[in-house]
DNA sequence: CCGGGGTCGT
DNA sequence: ACGACCC
């Protein structure tokens, strides 16, 4: 029987996918509005990175050649984008706009531009607040411990697009709604209302999606882009009352093309293709992916395959375990994966740059300290607390001066230690006797320990990286490229990875800090107080020690010892 | 001719 | 350490 192949659908929660409109091209907006109105593009080195919507009519594209671009819109206007300082900043702004709403932290994002919130217990909440007898006047609240805070909406009807197209009043044709298509109402006036919050106070507009999982929520959106919101309406299945249609999520995702299904990438894709159509299929990244489309449909219903079938045709050595049962799952629209909570800090940092040529000593440790530069900045931005622990904790006893004048510095403390560091090249391979060379994209790395003197806040960014450059990086480059010439580089990457959360600075490390994700924002941060010295300052109230103490950040579990690891020779200088 | 980031799993 | 996936 043809209903044992389908995976169960479970569709209890509710979930919004956030994408912001052309969203590097948005950044540069928001500081010049008048850009708006004007074909205009963003470019990393020969390509255009992102593009707005009037350098869309005028025939631009992402990723396009820059030659190309100016080629066919010769007026267009370009800034350049390599250095994503301020796209970092926008975005991480913009998460915490939207994070504030949410009530339990189910947040995740997905690049600079992409969030999914699930917003499940929002829409409980306020569905026992509804009258069901007059829908239209609705309230929905966004605050459980203020039920004034909250806007007016109109239950009945959706909020933006549907799928299907709505055909006219939802509902029977007594005009009463199910419950299910209900909590989808709640779930697209909570959209529209963040969304038009977005607009008014930052300045940036977004694309939402609305269904009961991530893959479907983000899907959906895609239907009316930019500026709108499209919500996936129930029945999701076919029900016994109606079973010769397929249900709204397989009809949705019938007419995708399998590579367009998040999680189907590039190797999937082809392997699927190539089982479907029985023979090879060429790929023209230049023309918009493979030549044979194959659709989710000719998959799905594939009178050889099924989830087992999948998982011998998928699987294999260093494929995941249950490849098979997880693309099947997506055929359908299935997809049980958890919004992840949100996390205080990011699982890496990595900073990176493309050269031309790269090929010998003296321009590499450039770039080399240049790269360190970056990426300790970047650590003193996304690893420190915002607050001022420090002095916050002291507030109610005295301060003195001397800790006064460090405050600003001394007072942020390490929400997490890296404990590894990586370095990552490209190497541009040797040519071919023909003359030709080989176009390879693969890279290679070696990682060691971090360096505990790269936590020492009082030293210059300069001053750390180049002694990490010099003491650690070096060493790194000569264990990936051994011979002392010849290589030549087309990327370098410097990352910090294996975060130690410092204790008691996970949100969700222990029982005081899960009760208070259930406040809002504001209150969370109003109610935080430090308990314990920051480790740094350790070090700090005494002589540093010349002896070569722990020197670097151990593997492992635990936190990172910090008493006097710093010291060698030229340090004080 | 080839962006600069991220996540996870093996 | 690498390769898949995502933007």
């Amino acid at each position: 029987m043809e209903t044992r192949r389908l995976p169960a659908r479970k569709d209890g929660r509710i979930i919004l996918h956030f994408d912001h409109d052309c969203f590097y091209a948005a950044v540069f907006e928001a500081r010049n509005p008048s850009l708006k109105s004007l074909p205009f593009a963003v470019q990393q080195k020969h390509i255009i990175a992102t593009c707005n919507y009037e350098a869309r009519r005028r025939g631009l594209h992402k990723l396009m050649l820059v030659r190309d671009a100016k080629r066919i819109c010769p007026d267009v206007i370009i800034e350049l984008g390599e250095d994503l300082t301020r796209f970092r900043d926008a975005s991480k702004d913009l998460y915490n706009f939207i994070k504030a709403y949410s009530w339990d932290g189910k947040l995740e994002r997905l690049g600079f531009d992409e969030i999914w919130m699930d917003v499940t217990s929002m829409v409980d909440y306020n569905m026992e607040f509804l009258n069901r007898n007059d829908l239209q006047h609705s309230f929905f609240v966004l605050s459980k411990e203020d039920p004034t805070l909250g806007f007016a909406y109109d239950a009945s009807v959706l909020a933006g697009h549907s799928y299907p197209k709505a055909l006219g009043p939802s509902g029977d044709g007594d005009g009463r709604l199910d419950e299910l298509s209900l909590r989808h109402h709640l779930g697209s006036h909570l959209a529209l209302h963040i969304r038009h919050q977005l607009e008014e106070q930052k300045g940036y507009t977004s694309t939402v999606g609305i269904a009961t999982n991530k893959l479907l929520a983000k899907l959906v959106g895609n239907l009316n882009k930019p500026k709108a919101q499209t919500t996936l309406m129930p029945p999701l299945a076919s029900s016994d009352l109606d079973s010769d249609s397929l249900g709204n999520a397989l009809l949705f995702m019938d007419d995708h093309e399998i590579g367009k299904i998040p999680g189907i990438g590039f190797k999937l894709a082809q392997k699927l293709r190539e089982f479907i159509v029985q023979h090879p299929v060429e790929y023209d990244f230049a023309n918009g992916g493979a030549q044979e489309q194959v659709s989710v449909a000719r998959v799905r219903q594939h009178p050889d395959i099924d989830f087992e079938k999948l998982e011998a045709l998928l699987g294999g050595p260093g494929s995941p375990h249950g490849i098979g049962y997880k693309v099947w799952c997506l055929l359908h629209g299935v997809d049980d994966s958890e919004v992840s909570q949100d996390r205080p800090v990011p699982r890496q940092i990595s900073i990176e740059d493309s050269y031309l040529r790269l090929d010998t000593m003296t321009k590499l440790l450039t770039e080399l300290n240049t790269l360190a530069q970056s990426l300790i900045k970047r650590m003193r931005i996304d690893l420190l607390s915002t607050e001022d622990d420090f002095v916050e904790e002291k507030s109610t006893s005295e301060v003195d001066a001397s800790e006064a004048v460090d405050r600003v510095v001394v007072g942020k403390r390490w929400l997490a230690h890296p404990r590894t560091l990586r370095l990552t090249t490209r190497p541009r391979l040797p040519l071919r006797v023909d003359g030709t060379r080989e176009r390879t994209m693969k890279r290679i790395s070696h990682s060691c320990p971090l360096p505990n003197f790269v936590f020492d806040l009082r030293a210059s960014t300069e001053a750390v990286a180049e002694k990490l450059v010099r003491q650690t990086v070096l060493h790194m480059f000569r264990r990936l490229h051994p011979e002392k010439s010849g290589w030549d580089l087309s990327l370098v990457n410097l990352a910090v990875t294996n975060m130690a959360e410092a204790a008691g600075e996970s949100k969700t490390a222990n029982g005081r800090d899960i009760s208070n994700m259930f406040k809002r924002q504001d209150e969370v941060l109003k109610d935080f107080r430090v308990t314990e010295s920051p480790p740094e300052l350790v070090s700090f109230s005494g002589e540093l020690s010349e002896e070569e103490g722990s020197h670097v950040a151990a593997f492992g579990e635990g936190v990172p010892m910090f008493n006097d690891d710093n010291e060698d020779d030229d340090w004080n200088e």
